[in-house]
DNA sequence: TAGATTGTTAATCGATTAACAATC
DNA sequence: TAGATTGTTAATCGATTAACAATC
């Protein structure tokens, strides 16, 4: 498997055949053809094709494609075939929703640790970890290696943690707050900003409210 | 303000224009030059005019732009300049946690109630809101017209609501659910798949820990 | 006026779709 | 073999960038 200049366009759409070629997996269905996966999921069958291409032929003429094999093969290009650690940082609402989420731990993401600046909140569990003081971060980090760093902090702290928690091996960030990290090469962030998601819907309802075009 | 067929690629940027736009107005500064922004954003001058100018002409030659009245005008086509009731179907984690987020407060949102499956979670409170049983959404629908649905709860329930809910007058479904949702034409659906985007995340992080490729 | 910077047209680049030869 | 469907090249479409005339 050779990844090399893949399109985030292309990366983008891999979750979502994931997730189709799951559900037809369940349902006992062994081959799919991109016509049939078109038709499923809306998108034409030539993209279907182009995106699996890039990593080379998963299929075969006059027959169409394994389930259980793409699946499986699509899941290793995502790096969904091995382990990653993370912690979260911010033990608000929203950082221990994600601390509470199951299905991460499913797909091999492993919950580490949880943080917070307020001292209130110390020893609270959450899903069976114990919220630690934001002090002990880079000590935990210098003990226990972690891949993923998940901020769910206001934007003021999380500039100034990124330098630190680089140094300490964080691989990749999945940024919930509200600024534009700069990170070194070879950093990844993944950004979630949930109040610019919000905007684009309240967009597309004021359009369609207003003028009525398309 | 004519907007026909502004693709959401630009769209998906004005959240971001308009986050600089806010700081830049609350450091002060009174114009701002596409190059000048385009450093500030990294991203390239000519895109910024362009984008713009998809709205009609927002600047003044050899000025600029006006920052406070580029931030309005923004926030006008985002529709921020009038309010948008919401409620959230679903008192989970992620429900409770997006219940209890403030800032979508401050930009018009207004979260008008809260419902769970759960008989056990009635009338417990999310900011002052109390969570009603799923039972009684179809009436408060019919008492209080909502504008958006906030959907956290599994994909199951998910499919099933989305009828009622546009038969009661939702406009849009900001929808957390990992299932694509079919709606009639004239209702916006806006996704946040966490899952995709953590594997994204993924994605990159393996790429660069084994190929090393850009 | 001269300088600056937009608005806008033209050129380029990349992504999507169409077409079809290769091949199972 | 004949039929089906991929892999892949070519055509199209859309988005981004560059260039520059218009104008403040």
């Amino acid at each position: 498997m050779q990844n090399k200049g893949i399109s985030q366009a292309v990366i983008g759409r891999l979750p979502r055949y994931l997730r189709y070629l799951g559900d037809l997996r369940e349902n006992g269905v062994e081959r799919v053809s991109s016509q049939e996966l078109s038709a499923l999921m809306r998108v034409t069958a030539s993209q279907i094709r182009q995106d699996f291409n890039n990593f080379g032929g998963f299929g075969q003429q006059g027959y169409g494609y394994n389930v259980d094999y793409l699946y499986t093969e699509i899941s290793k290009i995502l790096g969904l075939d091995h382990e990653h650690s993370f912690i979260i940082i911010g033990a608000g609402n929203l950082g221990r929703a994600l601390g509470n989420y199951l299905n991460f731990e499913r797909r091999g993401f492993i919950f580490k640790g949880i943080f917070d600046m307020n001292p209130e909140l110390e020893g609270i569990e959450v899903r069976g970890v114990k919220i630690r003081r934001i002090e002990e971060l880079e000590g935990f980090l210098k003990e226990n290696p972690v891949e993923i760093a998940v901020l769910t902090i206001p934007k003021t702290g999380a500039v100034g943690l990124v330098d630190m928690l680089v140094s300490n091996g964080i691989r990749g960030i999945w940024n919930f707050a509200h600024v534009d990290l700069d990170v070194p090469k070879g950093v990844q962030v993944e950004n979630v900003h949930l109040s610019d998601s919000l905007m684009k819907l309240s967009y597309n309802i004021s359009r369609y409210n207003g003028s009525k075009k398309k």
